[in-house]
DNA sequence: GCTAAATATATCCGTATCCGATATATCCAT
DNA sequence: ATGGATATATCGGATACGGATATATTTAGC
């Protein structure tokens, strides 16, 4: 038999922290410090990750393989040996988009409840 | 001079648990034993809150005044004396709206990365 | 070439939260 | 009257958060 294929919904809901780096590296691939200005900079500053919570989060979605280092750099002369470049497996993105499914219920549910408006 | 009033955006983002309790709470008044049922059938059984996280949750909640008992009590004919009435204060309206925000504001993100589609 | 600031990764640890297990009591249907 | 669902409550182990701290490298300015 082949994949024990674990729903992803089982691994729902997703903490906060997860969830924005899994997002982040859904816009393609990314190194740890990229993530944390990412975060920021995409939240409008609501969101500030330090580097306790950003590299404790990477390491666990590491073991979870949600996400995976890559080996692939960019142009060396705009690289920094330093970095450690970070991508979404399979499975992780399964799981991102799950969660951002459950978000938009979640949304939809809020509106209904006349908490926010319009439809974007 | 008149209250400090903290800026509801600085006590985000919410755990999924105090979410999604405010939110039940924000369809009305609910016994906490309600809230647990209301969370399971509003997220078609994804979410399955048990009593340790319900009643510890609550209890935090109370703390921060975000949801305060109340003293109303539905036609005693429909009553249970053991249940205990919450409703949100106005400042957890005002946090459970602005975490709703929050959450309309990644979905778009979501979307902006084709990770979901359909503005529902 | 030197220095300082920004970049980049990493770990430690106190605190908070989660959540299953457990306990207890009451309500309701048969 | 017995049992199952309802209802609240607490405990404790496991996990996650997130600020502080440490260290090294790169880049910009002088």
């Amino acid at each position: 038999m082949a994949k024990p294929k674990i729903d992803p919904k089982d691994r729902l809901p997703l903490t906060p922290a997860v969830f924005h780096v899994l997002l982040s590296l859904a816009g393609g691939e990314r190194h740890g410090y990229a993530i944390m200005q990412d975060v920021t900079q995409s939240t409008d500053g609501q969101i500030k990750m330090g580097p306790g919570t950003l590299y404790g989060t990477v390491k666990r979605l590491l073991e979870a393989q949600l996400i995976e280092e890559s080996d692939e750099r960019p142009d060396p002369s705009l690289d920094d040996e330093r970095r450690r470049y970070y991508r979404l497996t399979a499975v992780g993105e399964e799981v991102v988009r799950a969660e951002a499914r459950r978000y938009a219920q979640i949304v939809e549910l809020a509106r209904g409840k006349k908490l926010i408006h319009k439809p974007a």
